[in-house]
DNA sequence: GTCTTATATATGATTAGTCATATAGTAGCA
DNA sequence: TGCTACTATATGACTAATCATATATAAGAC
């Protein structure tokens, strides 16, 4: 399961609640790479702990709830790197407007459209999102300059994954406005 | 659930067996667009009649074992409507290999590279098996001038969604490309 | 004679992911 | 005073998907 490798690899940075890891990174950064919910993310650090990849101190707080501090452990730190070098499988992608689409020729344009075009507006959100974050981890990466190789070597290989990202929405977007554009022309 | 749906498309196509389904359909021109195992087609079929958008009638085999012919029901084809016309919310990607690439700054050249190969590798057959499958699709297209508009609208609104996967491996594959000759010219 | 492949359906077990809800204290707002 | 939001963890229930295996017959290969 690639939930664990990620939650390790977020851990192996830096020490972290389950709190930390949704709100910090989840919702933020990990949001298109890997999204999970809560209760997944504190199912997997149960399981990452008895594992032994990870352990975890209790911090106690008065004025707010426990916090549960997990760190990586040697063997954990030893099976990311394990992972990471790890050929995964192809992932299988589900796009559930393509199946649509595949099925739609029985419908009237004034039915295919609406569906586009949501498609369209959902769509530039998200590239909008991946933008927003690849402005975010370019800022991040300036003040580095002077730093190590690593830091600089791990700023460049994220710009460009969000790159991908990016490319990928946009190319989905133009093939998106295509369709939209040669139904309206009955060219469809 | 959007399998459900899928399968109600093939069948409102043509009646079809579970194992018509599955070594027709699935492992052909469905594989890219929305997978699905032996297993989870006959379940569903099971849910699809229980649901009343099917009916099935048994076939009686002496050589072979005998067949469950299914067809969609006029509430089905109804659903099947429905649902062609529902937008659905954009599916959660997840890309091992660009989780792995956020975390992977601190391997080594000699770790990362084979990492991309294997995937390019992938990548490229999976490219290749896109590109077959628009041959077959324009080849069937080709008798069909003559015929109905819809069989026309369907081709080529199926050829436009293999014209995506198309594009969209071609973007990843060259983003590879480009990634691993930056890591070789230790530009990264 | 045995092994594999094809035809055909079914089920058990498990994993991964999602949704909802519970608990519990603090802080700020109206 | 009550409402919402934030911090923080936990669990029950469920769906979707995957993996393995079972059953049964026939044809063809070696």
């Amino acid at each position: 399961m690639s939930l664990a490798h990620v939650i390790l690899g977020l851990l192996q940075e830096q020490e972290r609640t389950g709190y930390d890891l949704k709100t910090e990174c989840f919702d933020q950064c990990i949001v298109h790479l890997w999204p999970a919910d809560q209760a997944q993310i504190y199912r997997t650090l149960d399981k990452l702990e008895k594992q032994g990849w990870i352990t975890c101190t209790v911090e106690i707080q008065q004025d707010r709830p426990n916090r549960k501090i997990y760190r990586t452990t040697a063997p954990g730190v030893a099976e990311l790197t394990r992972w990471l070098q790890t050929h995964q499988p192809l992932p299988t992608l589900r796009e559930p407007l393509l199946a649509q689409l595949h099925f739609a020729a029985q419908l009237p344009d004034a039915a295919i459209l609406p569906l586009l075009e949501q498609e369209l507006a959902a769509r530039r959100e998200k590239l909008a999102d991946c933008e927003a974050q690849r402005s975010r981890v370019a800022l991040e990466a300036a003040p580095v300059l002077s730093d190590d190789g690593a830091t600089l070597r791990q700023q460049e290989l994220r710009q460009r994954v969000l790159e991908l990202m990016i490319q990928r929405e946009q190319t989905y977007l133009e093939w998106l406005q295509e369709l939209i554009e040669a139904i309206q022309a009955k060219a469809v």
